[in-house]
RNA sequence: GGCCCCGUAGCGUAGCGGCCUAACGCGCCACCCUGUCACGGUGGAGACCGUCGGUUCGAAUCCGAUCGGGGUCGCCA
């Protein structure tokens, strides 16, 4: 059995150049004749006495050679270096008593050569497969074969292996089907750039890879299919950073006859069974709590706040009004808030620490960032000057800031923070501030995966570069149905039936429940300035299908490498992929992207442009069509 | 697209105006070593400092451009 598997692994009995595992080797196999095959992980060569520890996907075994017994063996084992991949026969015995390793799963026993074969030499790799060195982004991805081959990125491909074949199993035990959707589609108005595929037999078209199925899927629902998912990849053509790559993989998922409550009851339930299945080292909350979108940005700032730590966002306007502090009596006069929260133990912050945390608070579009430190310990009455440090004091008596700090939940000993200025501002400003405090003071706990659902996010946000209204999910998000009348009124307030699963401060799932007629659908379209004719032609094919029976439907789509990431314990997701590539999309090891025949560009009818031409000959991409 | 950081032997780093004909660790090569498991010992080879241009008597070291990588903001419905 293959570790975690579950399933009995063919290979490690009926094989014929190996009969075993080396990581499956135990001390019950002691006196058992076996052949192994793998790569040369670790050599130690005593002159006489030698040992290989050997290394295939079961894990690592050692083997032993001596020279007057089987000189033969013992002269192949001599010539091998590592990388090499070696078939040895000989027999499992108990290591010597006292030469036991009790950090390897096969350190009781190891093999006692007989017979080695190479059955392929290895040149000396770039880079250590053994050991965890900081080898460069470029390099690991340029030899990712080999990057591969470390045990850390082995585990993540398997574990990813199992988040996929759980999540398969569970849709089916749910009654959804998998379908395949294309990836030759219609490129949107909306959203993120599409990666465009040129077509030689229509002049001048060209195909977008999908940004995701959103609009199979809902069309699949009109066609009956009414549990739909499928492991899908989804192409965005966009920046990227460690936790985006240009393709990414989603668990798209859709339903018909479902309200809100539906799809999140799925999700919690796929997601607390994968816990319980992949990561059951973590601590997961049952429930995942809910939380609206205006609580969320409330208390955290955030629309995907981190919940395992608190360092909760409090309102204290009422309590400053009327100040003689400037800066908060202009904000309030405003229409602003005074918003902060407290760092428990945070007054032992130096003064130069604080100056840093006001610095990003600038680096956020705040003015300045007010703070206030109470000394010793208990609660917070009382107050002298000696007892609080605050560059405010002048303006507040040590009461009055010891007073905001309780309001916050604080006591002596910690810090206050507060920001002034427009939600938007202070809630940026503050989340900024929370998620760098807890990083700095290891708050947040790396055993708990802190799931929650946010709900009720509005259906629009104001463009202010393109001066418009665009779609805070998407544009076949549905509206609060009490909220329709605003779409026209005031789009700003308006209420959709969108939703995010969160966890430790990443969005893991977004979807929504979609609108299923024509003449709502039309009118979010008119909000967001799409008029009647460029509906038609961008999305007739929807709005037609409306016209013919479209069931109420909703979705999601959790990111697959965020999630498998997520149990992985790793922070970028180029670790849990397979071939990713790196910030400028590009893949050092094949070389892509990179130029093509005059010739292909003719046959697709794209010509460069200056730009173009002007990076060619300036040699951008050689390199790695040089390497290729 | 803006800003920040990095680019020195196969790998990871040090050196940051002349003492650098570039140092250290790992790896590599050779020899020695019969119980190791990051084996050990001795010896050795290996980079002209991403690329181009400039400043200077003199540059790995300063400046500019460029290529590549990373981070971050914008962007990512």
């Amino acid at each position: 059995m293959r570790p975690g598997c579950g399933i009995p692994v063919a290979d490690s009995r009926c094989a014929v150049l190996k009969t075993i595992g080396c990581g499956e080797l135990r001390a019950e196999h002691a006196g058992q004749p076996v052949t192994v095959a793998g790569w040369v992980h670790r050599r130690r060569d005593h002159g006489g006495l030698l040992f290989l520890d050997l290394r295939d996907s079961t894990g690592l075994v050692q083997v032993v050679f001596h020279p007057e017994s089987e000189a033969a063996a013992a002269q192949v084992a001599s010539g091998v270096r590592a990388e090499y991949v070696l078939q040895v026969r000989g027999t499992v015995q108990p290591r010597l008593a006292g030469t036991e390793n009790a950090d390897m799963p096969t350190g009781a026993i190891e093999v006692v050569a007989s017979d080695a074969v190479i059955l392929n030499a290895a040149e000396t790799p770039p880079f250590s497969i053994v050991e965890e060195t900081n080898t460069s982004e470029v390099m690991r991805l340029k030899y990712r074969y080999l990057d591969l081959r470390r045990e850390r990125m082995a585990r993540n491909l398997r574990l990813r292996h199992q988040v996929v074949k759980f999540i398969r199993d569970f849709m089916d035990s749910r009654a959804f089907i998998e379908v395949e959707t294309p990836s030759l589609g219609l490129a949107t108005p909306e959203g993120a750039r599409d990666y465009l595929v040129p077509s030689r037999v229509h002049p001048g078209a060209f195909y977008a890879l999908p940004q995701s199925p959103q609009q199979y899927k809902q069309l699949l629902m009109v066609a009956g299919v009414d549990r739909y998912f499928q492991i899908a990849r989804c192409y965005r053509d966009e920046d990227l950073r460690g936790d985006r790559q240009p393709e990414f993989t989603q668990l798209d998922v859709e339903m018909a006859f479902v309200e809100e409550e539906d799809v999140l009851a799925l999700i919690e339930d796929l997601y607390a069974q994968m816990a319980a299945v992949v990561g059951a080292k973590f601590s997961v909350p049952s429930p995942f709590p809910r939380m609206t979108f205006a609580e969320a940005m409330e208390k955290y700032g955030s629309d995907k706040p981190d919940t395992r730590y608190g360092l909760e966002l409090h309102d204290l306007t009422e309590q400053v009004r009327g100040s003689e502090f400037q800066v908060f009596s202009r904000v309030i006069e405003e229409g602003g808030r005074i918003r902060g929260f407290v760092v428990p133990g945070g007054a032992d912050i130096a003064r130069r620490g604080v100056d840093a945390l006001t610095d990003l608070a600038r680096e956020n579009g705040a003015s300045g960032l007010v703070w206030a430190q109470f000394t010793g310990s208990g609660a917070l009455e009382g107050l002298s000057a000696d007892d609080v440090r605050s560059p405010v004091s002048r303006f507040f008596t040590p009461d009055q800031l010891g007073a905001l700090a309780a309001a916050c939940g604080g006591t002596r000993g910690d810090l206050l923070l507060l920001a002034a200025g427009p939600d938007a501002l202070t809630s940026r400003v503050l989340d900024t501030l929370r998620r760098k405090l807890a990083d700095d003071r290891g708050l947040a706990d790396p055993n708990t995966l802190a799931f929650l659902f946010v709900t009720q996010f509005p259906m629009f946000e104001w463009d202010a570069t393109e001066k418009r209204w665009s779609a805070v999910h998407h544009l076949f998000t549905a509206p609060f149905e009490e909220d329709v009348p605003l779409l026209e009124s005031d789009p700003g307030k308006a209420r959709s039936h969108a939703y995010d699963l969160v966890c430790n401060g990443q969005e893991i799932a977004s979807g929504s429940i979609r609108i299923h007629s024509r003449e709502t659908q039309l009118a979010v379209l008119r909000t967001l300035g799409i008029q009647f004719e460029e509906a038609y032609e961008k999305f007739g094919h929807m709005l037609d299908a409306f016209t013919f029976g479209a069931p109420p439907h909703g979705g999601i789509a959790p990111g697959i490498d965020r999630t498998v990431a997520l149990f992985a314990g790793e922070r970028d997701i180029r670790e849990v992929i397979a071939f990713p590539k790196t910030k400028s999309a590009s893949d050092p090891m094949t070389g892509a992207p990179a130029g093509v025949s005059a010739r292909q560009l003719q046959e697709v009818h794209v010509a460069l442009d200056a730009v173009a031409r002007d990076a060619i000959a300036a040699g951008a991409r050689v390199d790695a069509e040089e390497d290729a």
